[in-house]
DNA sequence: AAAAATACATAGACTGTCGATACATAGACA
DNA sequence: TGTCTATGTATCGACAGTCTATGTATTTTT
């Protein structure tokens, strides 16, 4: 198994986060900065990240800003309301199931609660 | 997002860690082992299971052993010596990237290491 | 001038999980 | 006797999410 398979499912709650943490991103930005934080471990490509913001923006997750830098056209994404909620419930959903992974990999060890 | 959408990529290690601990299963035992362990949280579908253990023997993961029982037969998986390497490498690996997941959820804090 | 980084985007392939379904035995209960 | 539920293995087709590969264009660095 490669470290691909796993982002399944997180990529989304990834980005929300990120975009509650930094208020506004664009995606270049954001492939950046998980690879910086990261140390390289998690990659998000191109074609993993725009077709994933997309969907967050058509389900109202997401609002975008195109801002003009030179000549270059950045796309700035900030959450919507609607985003804020689904970010603080997708992460309990996930932090859960993180617990409950570790309960099955370790019977008797807790992951700590963040 | 639903928890069905997580469990990708790590049904694998599930498995391989709940046969390290139990020494043998049998497919119908590992859905209800994983029910109980997870307080209903985590439903492994047989349409799921079934291919996923298929793969492991296929990959040498696993090793299989039918009992009859009445008239029903059972098969039980048991690790090869290459699956509990493999299983060794996938928990640490799982484990590094449960971690680096929450690194960009929680900038400054870090699950606790099992 | 060439190369690398920046910045967006899409098409097609892959693959893992799910829902639905199937078959059969066993036990409980009416 | 008939039916319902639990046990047990299994497959098929659908679906969704990510990846690889590719494309276009601008800006910066060498």
């Amino acid at each position: 198994m490669q470290t691909k398979d796993l982002i399944k499912g997180t990529l989304n709650t990834i980005i929300l986060n990120l975009l509650k943490e930094h208020g506004q991103m664009y995606g270049y930005e954001i492939t950046q900065e998980v690879k910086r934080k990261t140390d390289g471990k998690i990659l998000i490509r191109e074609g993993s990240l725009y077709p994933a913001l997309h969907k967050l923006l058509a389900d109202g997750m997401v609002m975008t800003e195109e801002v003009l830098v030179g000549r270059r056209s950045r796309i700035y994404y900030k959450l919507t309301s609607k985003g804020h909620e689904q970010t603080i419930e997708q992460t309990t959903e996930l932090l859960g199931f993180l617990d409950t992974v570790a309960l099955l990999i370790y019977p008797d060890k807790k992951l700590a609660n963040g």
